[in-house]
DNA sequence: CCACCAAGTAATCATGCGTTGACATGGTCC
DNA sequence: GGACCATGTCAACGCATGATTACTTGGTGG
């Protein structure tokens, strides 16, 4: 299997026995290639070798692959709001969505964060982990949109999501064009169009 | 890994060296493993044991297992449309959206077919075919709508693939809730009002 | 300077998997 | 019935990978 190369190691200087160095440039190592190549095609020694550090090591600081996966996902952003939670208004969580999903600065995943949420290790804890990380997003998507207390609102707001979801997918890992070319102001007019079509008539 | 009992094996009969029920068995079994399981982790050995079929027998019918991978990828239907296409007008385009995102009676993938669309072999000749049929489905969208020639026409038909690829991911992969479990009806409403908000005001 | 322990290394193990080739068997046509 | 080919079976190989163990190294405190 073997890729080469994914990440551009740190080419750190002659940094020696430094625990928490080589902790974080494995956490570096393996965000990049899960989220890239997935689990099952992410080998330990390739993170190991991108990370500059020795194989054993990864066992010592994370025990094992499924150890080293769960703190990478724990590293993952929020996906939208970042834990500041997301602005208020319609408008502005239009706006917020299109800059988070045309983003192309995601040095530490290499590809949309989103794409790490979505990995899947086989664990069934990792699925719930993935459930409620994506649930709370669908909260602050509610909450932000001043939602009236529609019986469907709760849908409504995870259908959101799930287009967030969506577009990270098909522009990070398919490729679909002119989607995953667009700018955040391309995407700005038509998710303002979703938003306000989804979630009511404007309001704020 | 070997996970048992994925497909409920059609308990066949005693049929003997048939050929090209060999060759079915084998692709039903495997379009149900990859599109739950991802391509890694699913094993010959599993899909061979499903349809009740001598491990060996995949490489004679398909070659290999990226071989038998293609060929579980070419009986995905074309998501929406399924060669048909898409029903014309916005209210008809979104009520067929509704249907094919709840279905529950994927029985020959085990979850969403597009999951199965999205699983990724390594092979880049896989991810152009995944690109295609998306992109595919896009130029349907795009048709049945109705588009005004506006310049960004395509992007929005490509937000609402967007959309039904991350529904299908939550829905079947995720399993978000209440989005998980809402039925055609349920999802018929705000479905609509994305559509007449990306697509513009009704004209059809 | 020395002892001690964390940090790092190298080699090896165990296993699961895709692949392969040699062999058995059934059905069909002369 | 016998030849012949498609169909199916069996056992094994080779390899990649995650895990593990025994060992070395370096720095820090006494």
């Amino acid at each position: 299997m073997s890729t080469d190369d994914v990440t551009g190691r740190p080419a750190d200087g002659p940094r020696r026995r430094d625990a928490s160095a080589t902790r974080r440039a494995l956490l570096v190592a393996a965000r990049t290639r899960f989220t890239r190549l997935g689990y099952d095609r992410t080998t330990l020694r390739d993170v190991a070798a991108d990370a500059g550090v020795n194989l054993a090591l990864v066992k010592r600081y994370f025990g094992s692959k499924e150890g080293l996966f769960k703190a990478a996902l724990a590293t993952a952003p929020r996906f939208l709001g970042e834990g500041s939670g997301l602005p208020r208004g319609r408008a502005a969580l239009a706006e917020a969505l299109s800059r988070q999903l045309a983003a192309g600065a995601w040095t530490e995943f290499g590809e949309h964060p989103v794409l790490m949420l979505l990995r899947d290790s086989g664990d069934e804890q990792v699925t719930e982990l993935r459930r409620r990380a994506l649930a709370e997003f669908g909260r602050q998507v509610l909450e932000a949109s001043g939602a009236a207390p529609a019986p469907d609102a709760e849908l409504r707001a995870e259908l959101l999501v799930a287009l967030g979801v969506g577009v990270a997918v098909v522009r990070s890992a398919v490729g679909l064009r002119p989607l995953a070319d667009a700018t955040p102001e391309d995407l700005l007019g038509p998710l303002r169009d979703i938003v306000e079509g989804l979630l009511g008539p404007p309001s704020g």
